[in-house]
DNA sequence: GACATCACG
DNA sequence: GACGTACGTGATGTCC
């Protein structure tokens, strides 16, 4: 079939799907030998689901990945630095680039690269010549050098994002439109590709300059027109550089020779071809899905005899496909009790509940599912009522075919508490809740959203969903599908019990499989011991503490509310008198309008969406020369205050037991920190006075007290321990103050003759320096001179030389591994450690931040471990947990028993397992509410 | 749903 | 020499 007229040419950019697939993947190898083959299987599984995706309307009718061809191009003999800064490819992925190649030709897509040329040229040149035989064109890449080709027929799709980039996302990206993009890139380089462009211009002033002047030739003739002195001398001085830039960007769409588009036509893969290149990879599951596609047999993939494998790929046994149709509807004892006897015949059991609500502390039980093998999974409905979904009111009565709650839990106890028999979940705190609230304590547990976040925290997020499309490359049945989106969603026990089986039981098979797929993993990639010291037994811990939930007082909160209204009112009225009319005040587009337009201040700063930039610092600065700015601040403090906390918080009172519970997400921070939701607890205010009244209303019952015990300075003291800075671990040992320490230390002064100023600048590093220090950083946050600010860095380094060589270290580790490490062994990976511009920056200094977080992090964490154990038989409980703060409830009479213990659990938390060269020192205090007690 | 802002350690 | 810059979170309101 020739090329013309209807006809739809995909170019997929291969380079860029490799890459990814390398970055996506962990390392795996090839069982049989080690060849290392992970980004040749996500390459195959994104070729396989790009041909997949592309079926239906918008078919492509011919389709070709393109290569680059490794060495020197055209670009080199023009400018030799071209690309110079480029690193090598990473060791274990050069060996995978011709394979990629085989791949793509045993997919029968056409795979075409050519010496001398980019992949980039290649694909102007098909895009061209697709455009004029009168074709469409949609290339699979996110490059922004393709943008130039955008237009006219041709398209672009970033397949990352499944979004497609014509004309107007180009304008987006550039601010000019495809046919200039040349032009605004000649003049803003390209540090990643060297493209040396005009210094100190980049993409926005370039796209000015171009739609002011039309185009670069225009603009470079007239350059002696422009105001700046700068710019137009810069033009004027780099002519030719500029025009030699263009031509680096500037993709040649006339690569001679290349096959004709009449032979880049879509074709079929051919079985006989297609299985056995996958065979030879040894991807078993990939093999099975593209074989049931092909609706061939799929091939035997023997496994080799040597038991040492790293690929979970080619170790996964061969399993039968994810078939909702073939769950179980459990509705009668005897299955039920066929069920229970699979568990304790096998010793575990993938459980998932369904339920009415997210809020554990008010779900009602809809549904038990149950996984004993892939495959093999049932679904047990309880709670499911008559009437679906059109049914505008429902019924109250139960459907039919459902066995009782009752009789269900009470079967189900016996293998829920089975010591011999584990309980596999995703995010098994959820569900120990809902059945501890029915008087079942499930244990022991195993969650594979907590081994994914002990194996990959910091690669990607660990919801089922994610998982289930990485590790078992299947995507899940949407609950959206089941019970809708906003205000028409049903809750779960209007779904109909047929539709409900094939969701939840999936669930619960998807579960049981990822499982199987992780545990090897864990020992592989050495976490056991961070999973199971600090992942596993930790979900009973902050269950109870969910479950014991804290009490507010409404009372106070709604005085607080009614206040903060008042002020509010008051101080709006003021600001329009003001602003001499009336607007929002709590929209920073319409006061930036107010501010830099109607009252002239200068110093506006336009965000991203082009309105302008109002935060507090600004509105600071500004507050020394009009009213409004100090105005607006109280008023947004307040509101604040009364969205955020008073009003939120007295919702969050639950009506039963009259407590608030918070959810705590064990997986929320990827250094190993809890995150707080549903309400956070762990921003409750305190810097400012008024503030801090909000914890007046956290209160102890009568006859209790609250207990609040933090450890102090506990990053720091971790930072000195594994910088090895001596004198900073003596300042520890010796107790003293230790911004005032190194204050001295750093500027000359005893300790006597400190003044605050010169301490706080010392504090101020401190915490830079955790937080991997710039000079621009400190100067902004100290509002200094940033030579200042970087000589006060300088010094600090020459003080203390182990924190500039950890840094360097921490940083070395990253790139080499893509991970760094807690001291509890800990993994917190950093991929993007090893990228090009400003990424890299900000995953550098995640990088040094990490460890001693993390570390920080985990100490808590083993100190709430071990504390019901240590509570125990005191009238205490453990409420709340702010990172390095731990909230207790306490009779009154006990409070100097409790503290004594709690303290002796947080300080030596470390031990046995990390001797720490500095102590771990923890204040407590006590009181009627938060705020006293904090 | 993205963005800006601001609460905490 | 310029770039863009402290680390980690969650909730709210505005605006499209």
């Amino acid at each position: 079939m020739s090329f013309g007229k209807g006809c739809h040419l995909h170019l997929v950019d291969g380079s860029a799907f490799i890459f990814r697939a390398y970055h996506a993947l962990p390392p795996l190898t090839r069982k049989s030998d080690g060849l290392p083959i992970g980004a040749v299987a996500g390459f195959c599984n994104m070729l396989f689901k790009q041909v997949e995706d592309a079926k239906g309307d918008d078919a492509p009718t011919h389709v070709a990945v393109i290569f680059d061809y490794s060495g020197k191009s055209f670009r080199n003999d023009m400018y030799p630095d071209y690309k110079a800064n480029r690193p090598p490819a990473p060791e274990d992925l050069v060996p995978q680039f011709p394979l990629t190649r085989d791949a793509t030709r045993a997919f029968n897509i056409a795979c075409i690269e050519k010496e001398g040329f980019e992949a980039d040229d290649i694909i102007a040149t098909y895009a061209r010549q697709a455009r004029e035989a009168g074709g469409r064109v949609t290339i699979i890449s996110s490059d922004k050098d393709l943008m130039q080709l955008v237009g006219g027929g041709v398209e672009m799709l970033d397949a990352m994002k499944n979004k497609r980039i014509g004309i107007e996302g180009v304008e987006e990206k550039f601010g000019v439109g495809p046919e200039r993009v040349v032009d605004v890139q000649a003049l803003a380089g390209d540090s990643v590709d060297n493209v040396p462009g005009a210094p100190g211009i980049g993409i926005k002033t370039a796209a000015l300059l171009i739609n002011e002047y039309g185009d670069l030739d225009t603009l470079l003739a007239r350059a002696e027109e422009i105001k700046q002195p700068k710019r137009r001398e810069v033009l004027i001085e780099k002519a030719d550089q500029i025009r030699m830039s263009r031509d680096l960007v500037r993709l040649d769409d006339d690569v001679p020779e290349l096959e004709p588009l009449e032979a880049l036509e879509l074709k079929d893969p051919d079985a006989e071809v297609l299985l056995p290149f996958l065979a030879s990879m040894e991807f078993r599951s990939l093999s099975k899905r593209i074989a049931d596609t092909l609706g061939v047999e799929s091939p035997d993939i023997p496994e080799p005899p040597a038991p040492a494998a790293s690929s979970e790929e080619a170790a996964a046994p061969d399993l039968p496909p994810i078939d909702p149709d073939k769950y179980e509807r459990v509705d009668t004892m005897a299955a039920l009790a066929r069920w229970t006897a699979l568990a304790a015949e096998r010793g575990y059991v993938a459980v998932d509940t369904e339920t009415t609500s997210l809020d554990e502390m008010q779900a009602e039980l809809v549904g038990i599912s149950l996984a004993v093998l892939p495959g093999e999974a049932c679904y047990i409905p309880v709670g499911h009522k008559k009437g679906g979904a059109d049914d505008l009111f429902g019924s109250d009565e139960l459907a039919e075919g459902q066995l009782g709650l009752d009789e269900v839990l009470a079967a189900l106890k016996p293998v829920l508490e089975d010591a011999a028999i584990l309980k596999i979940g995703q995010n098994m705190k959820y569900d120990a809740k809902i059945f501890a609230r029915h008087g079942v304590k499930v244990a022991p547990i195993d969650d594979t959203m907590l081994m994914s976040y002990a194996l990959y925290s910091g690669l990607h997020n660990h919801g089922m969903d994610t998982l289930s499309d990485r590790y078992l490359s299947h995507e899940p049945i949407p609950i959206k599908s089941l019970l809708g989106t906003g205000k028409s969603a049903i809750t779960f026990d209007r779904v109909p019990v047929d539709e409900a089986v094939k969701y939840a039981a999936e669930d619960a098979d998807i579960t049981l499989r990822l499982w199987q797929s992780f545990k090897p993993q864990l020992h592989r990639a050495q976490v056991t011991t961070v999973y199971e010291t600090l992942e596993r037994p930790l979900v009973p811990v902050l269950a109870q503490m969910e479950m014991n939930g804290v009490q507010v007082d409404r009372d106070t909160l709604s005085r607080m509310s009614n206040a903060f209204a008042q002020k509010m009112a008051g101080l709006e009225a003021e600001i329009h008198d003001l602003a001499g009319q009336s607007f929002n005040v709590g929209s920073p587009a319409q006061l930036g309008e107010i501010l830099f337009e109607k009252l002239g201040f200068e110093g506006g700063k336009k965000g991203k969406t082009g309105k302008y930039s109002t935060p507090a610092d600004v509105l600071e600065d500004l507050a020394t020369e009009h009213e409004l700015p100090g105005k607006v601040l109280d008023w947004r403090q307040l509101s604040k205050l009364k969205s955020t906390y008073t009003d939120a918080l007295q919702a969050h009172i639950n009506p039963e037991t009259g407590r608030v519970h918070t959810s705590y997400v064990q997986t929320g921070a990827n250094t190993g920190r809890l995150a707080s939701t549903d309400p956070n607890l762990q921003n409750i205010p305190v810097r400012t006075e008024e503030g801090r009244r909000i914890r007046e209303a956290f209160v102890a019952p009568e006859g209790k007290v609250l207990l609040s015990l933090d450890y102090s300075q506990i990053e720091l003291r971790i930072l000195a321990h594994v910088a090895g800075i001596e004198s900073m671990r003596e300042a520890f040992r010796d107790g003293e103050d230790i911004h005032a320490a190194t204050a001295s230390e750093m500027f000359d002064v005893p300790l006597a003759e400190m003044t605050p100023e010169t301490r706080r600048r010392a504090k101020a590093i401190n915490f830079g320096v955790i937080y991997g220090i710039s000079g621009f950083g400190l100067a902004r946050n100290l509002r200094i001179p940033r030579a200042e600010a970087q000589a006060f860095i300088d010094r600090y380094f020459e003080k203390y030389p182990g924190i500039k060589e950890y840094m360097n270290d921490t940083v070395g580790f990253a790139k080499d591994t893509g991970f760094v490490q807690t001291l509890f062994g800990r993994k917190i990976h950093t991929p993007e450690i090893n990228a090009k511009g400003p990424h890299a920056g900000f995953a550098r200094r995640a990088a040094i931040n990490a460890p001693i977080q993390g570390t920080a992090a985990d100490i808590i964490r083993r100190a709430m471990i071990r504390m019901p154990a240590a509570i125990e038989g005191l009238p205490v409980k453990m409420l709340l947990q702010v990172h390095d703060e731990l909230i207790f409830e306490v009779d009154e009479g006990a409070v100097e028993d409790a503290i004594a213990a709690i303290r002796a659990v947080m300080e030596g938390a470390a031990d046995p397992a990390v001797k720490l060269s500095v102590p771990l020192v923890v204040d407590a205090g006590q009181g009627a509410n938060w705020a006293e007690a904090h």
